[in-house]
DNA sequence: TCCTGAGGTC
């Protein structure tokens, strides 16, 4: 069949439009060029052979010819210089035109020639015609004519350099639909680019979608899912390394376990456990068996929640999965972090027989874990029993090790046995980090030989090698080896050093944390530390400045702590937790309680969440309290703790709440030996006391005079109703009249069952109380309501267990009427004591 | 993996 064509370049579905960004084409939609565009053309329109002349004909007019009548040699000749002239896009409408045309195209194929067509492209690269570039590649693919072929050297010098180019102005879309293409033909994408590099900017512009479709276009498309995956959580985007891992998942054709144990530590990395979880669980609901890379690190991501991890541990025999050292070095490191030494001696102990059988071999990692569980758990002895099982056992401790047996002895207040653990470190040839310096100048410290901790320093910083000029250190070297060491060993002596070797001391912030805790309450000396450091090189963090702020506090100047708070944010510093803490505690500390509530207030404004430390740093504050406003202040405070989810240290709170409650009775009655004496009833939650107390503090009273004493023994009861009375009694004295009787629910219980004795205690008491203590006027009233009443009162509170109940046949029998036993305090006695106590005051 | 800062009735 003969295919007669019309060439008109303006027309083509090849053409590059002009476009004013360089940088802003889709490629692949191109990879199928559409042939059907292509109008066909009478044959009585047939043109003059164009090939004729030595140089390539002038397209802008229409040509016409018939392919079939035409010599291969010549088609191809006219091609040639077509590539040879830049005019590509024509060249590819001449092998286009041929492959149409059902011409034998091998002769024609054969006789292009590849310099020409590679001139060509790399013309289109230097203007920045990518798309036609491409265009023109597909053209070639399709005739069969890969582009492979095509490009040598300098070409590829072009290709790359268009590639980095794209990739500095940060076009990772357009650069990754490129690389799509050129692999598609077969180009190899590593050598055009670095992929790191081109990693790097997909995380840098979140975008984690290009990334993974890079990745596919490379040979090890699995490595890289994974280097990527990593990336993005590095930068702490566990967002993107989420997205990135799930489009992996559905690029890769198997389970690839490295891809999930990646995502997994990428989790623990950005603090993302439930997630870690729900990946993990995701794998085993798809019947999938992990690896054990992938369990090892589930339980380190999960370490820090022990029951988790031995649930993982248990689990592993189910699936069949073989445990190895690494996993009982997390398990280990499990038991460190919860601070389970016995579960950890357990393990210990079964590893080791593991090892006497010849399954397993403990390593450096087993052996410096239970060296840090002993060392916490301050059983230096213990600890120093391990290094020696780990050197019959032909394991060499590292610095890690030597650093937790220093600690070890440094946690037991032992600062002698820690220096002489460093001495035997230096001497088996161990070099010690800085981490390992700081733990001894930490002993020293912690055991208050300040003036240790700074020698140490000093000396260390003396010796540092790199700071000696190469003929001192060869002096250094030759005297140690003749034996003249006299000087030395004498200022080592002086250190508590017998043996001083060159160390590669470099402080870091943590070593001048450290020593300015060794200043004790010399502002100006850590201040000086703290320049010293600049001088370093090194920037103060946030420890530092709240170190500061403690020292300056420690004096009671509380406005120098105020003011280094504000200091440290303008040296780009944000304040933490712990730097708000220590300003609140110094103002507590100086009864400033307005400047610590007002500091709390300003902390949760930065969205700073107070712990568990800030708050009980401010409810410490028990100084005597005058008003409710004060108590309600603390008791607001005390809420938003349960709210955050701590569980509250009610100790203080609910001592002074006893002592603002019992100053209504004080002038009246001395005897409260017997309450004071039953306060510590630790059997039921505290909390609710408090509660109670917060509800009536905050309700207003004057409305309706209510007191439920439900739950409370016969203490509790009693603070809430002296709470209750305070507030009566304040706000009597800002003019509040009482216009009703006061009403105290004790318990609801079932007509003809007798009430539990601890009602009855409470019942007494609080009769005692008001009656005996106050001279108030009680009454008795037991309010009769109907069981199923009760039973809706119960299911509010519990509904799954009243469904159960509902369920059961004990239903019926349950009919029975029930009573609220409650007491009435009357208003006219209320009124009368009210008088009697504001005549007593005047 | 190891180091440094704030709180403390039992």
């Amino acid at each position: 069949m003969r295919v007669i064509v019309i060439l008109v370049p303006s027309s083509s579905s090849i053409v590059t439009p002009p476009n004013p960004s360089r940088h802003n084409h889709h490629y692949t939609h191109l990879l199928k060029a559409s042939k059907s565009r292509i109008p066909n053309l009478s044959p009585s329109n047939l043109p003059p052979p164009p090939w004729s002349s030595s140089r390539s004909p002038p397209l802008s007019t229409a040509l016409r010819w018939d392919p079939t009548k035409t010599h291969p040699r010549s088609l191809a000749d006219f091609a040639n210089n077509l590539a040879r002239d830049g005019k590509l896009v024509d060249f590819a409408m001449v092998v286009e035109t041929v492959a149409d045309s059902g011409v034998e195209a091998s002769q024609f194929k054969s006789a292009l020639r590849a310099d020409f067509v590679e001139k060509g492209l790399s013309e289109f690269l230097r203007d920045g015609k990518v798309q036609s570039f491409v265009n023109v590649l597909n053209k070639l693919d399709e005739f069969g004519f890969p582009p492979l072929e095509i490009f040598t050297g300098s070409a590829m010098d072009l290709l790359r350099k268009e590639c980095r180019g794209i990739l500095k102005c940060r076009e990772v879309d357009e650069l990754v639909e490129l690389v799509e293409v050129l692999a598609g033909f077969g180009f190899s994408i590593k050598e055009l680019m670095k992929p790191s590099d081109v990693i790097k900017v997909c995380v840098q512009k979140r975008k984690p979608k290009m990334a993974i479709r890079y990745a596919c276009t490379l040979p090890h498309a699995h490595m890289v899912f994974c280097d990527t995956i990593y990336e993005f959580g590095k930068k702490g985007d566990l967002e993107s390394a989420l997205t990135a891992f799930e489009f992996a998942k559905k690029n890769s054709n198997s389970i690839n376990m490295y891809l999930y144990r990646t995502i997994i530590d990428i989790c623990g990395r950005c603090h993302a456990y439930q997630k870690s979880r729900q990946i993990y669980e995701d794998l085993l609901s798809q019947k999938v068996t992990p690896n054990v890379y992938v369990v090892n690190s589930i339980m380190n991501v999960n370490a820090h929640d022990l029951s988790y991890t031995f649930n993982v541990y248990r689990n592993l025999q189910n699936l069949g999965v073989e445990p190895d050292m690494a996993s009982y070095n997390i398990l280990l490191k499990a038991c460190c972090l919860a601070g389970r030494v016995d579960w950890a001696q357990d393990i210990y102990k079964e590893v080791q027989h593991l090892e006497s059988s010849g399954l397993l071999k403990l390593d450096v990692f087993t052996y410096s874990t239970i060296v840090k569980v002993l060392a916490d758990a301050k059983l230096w002895q213990m600890a120093l029993k391990v290094k020696d099982d780990m050197l019959s056992a032909g394991v060499t401790p590292n610095t890690v090790t030597w650093s937790s047996l220093i600690s070890a002895c440094a946690n037991a207040g032992l600062v002698e046995k820690a220096i002489q653990l460093f001495e035997e470190m230096l001497l088996d040839g161990c070099e010690p980090n800085s981490q390992c310096c700081n733990i001894l100048l930490h002993a020293c410290v912690e055991a208050s030989q300040y003036d240790r901790a700074f020698r140490l320093f000093e000396s260390w910083k003396r010796n540092r090698v790199q700071d000696m000029p190469e003929d001192d250190k060869e002096n250094r070297a030759s005297n140690a080896s003749s034996g003249i060491t006299t000087a030395r060993s004498r200022s080592s002596q002086l250190y508590g050093l017998n043996f001083a070797k060159e160390l590669s001391f470099m402080p870091t912030v943590a070593t001048y944390n450290i020593l300015m805790k060794a200043c004790g309450s010399d502002y100006y000396h850590a201040k000086a530390l703290m320049d010293e450091m600049n001088t370093m090189g090194l920037s103060p963090n946030q420890i530092t400045w709240s170190i500061l702020i403690d020292i300056c506090g420690s004096s009671g100047n509380i406005e120098g702590a105020l003011k280094i708070l504000r200091t440290m944010r303008e040296a780009g510093i944000e304040p933490d937790v712990v730097a708000y803490t220590t300003v609140i505690k110094v103002c507590v500390e100086n009864k400033y309680m307005k400047q610590a509530f007002s500091l709390f207030a300003e902390m949760k404004r930065y969205q700073i969440q107070p712990n568990l430390v800030t708050y009980n740093t401010l409810l410490r504050a028990r100084s005597r309290y005058g008003s409710s406003l004060e108590v309600k202040q603390c008791l607001v405070v005390y809420q938003d703790m349960r709210r955050a989810g701590y569980r509250s240290n009610d100790f203080y709170l609910k001592q002074l709440i006893e002592e603002w409650c019992e100053g209504v009775i004080q002038c009246d009655n001395q005897n409260q030996e017997e309450f004071s004496s039953s306060m510590t009833d630790t059997e039921r939650p505290q909390s609710l006391l408090l509660e109670k107390v917060a509800e009536h503090l905050q309700k207003n009273i004057a409305e309706s005079l209510t007191i439920d004493l439900q739950g409370l023994t016969k203490v509790e009861a009693r603070i809430v109703v002296l709470a209750v009375l305070q507030v009566v009694k304040e706000k009597y004295s800002r003019g509040h009249i009482i216009s009703d009787d006061m009403l105290i629910t004790l318990g609801i219980g079932k007509v003809d069952t007798i009430p539990d004795e601890l009602e009855l205690g409470v019942k007494d008491a609080i009769t005692k109380l008001l009656q005996d203590e106050l001279g108030l006027e009680v009454l008795s009233k037991g309010l009769e309501i109907a069981s199923n009443t009760q039973m809706y009162l119960e299911s509010t509170n519990h509904s799954t267990s009243n469904s159960e109940y509902l369920g059961s046949n004990e239903l019926p029998t349950e009919r029975r009427p029930v009573v609220m036993q409650r007491l009435m305090v009357t208003r006219k006695s209320l009124r009368q004591w009210l008088y009697k106590r504001s005549s007593l005051r005047r």
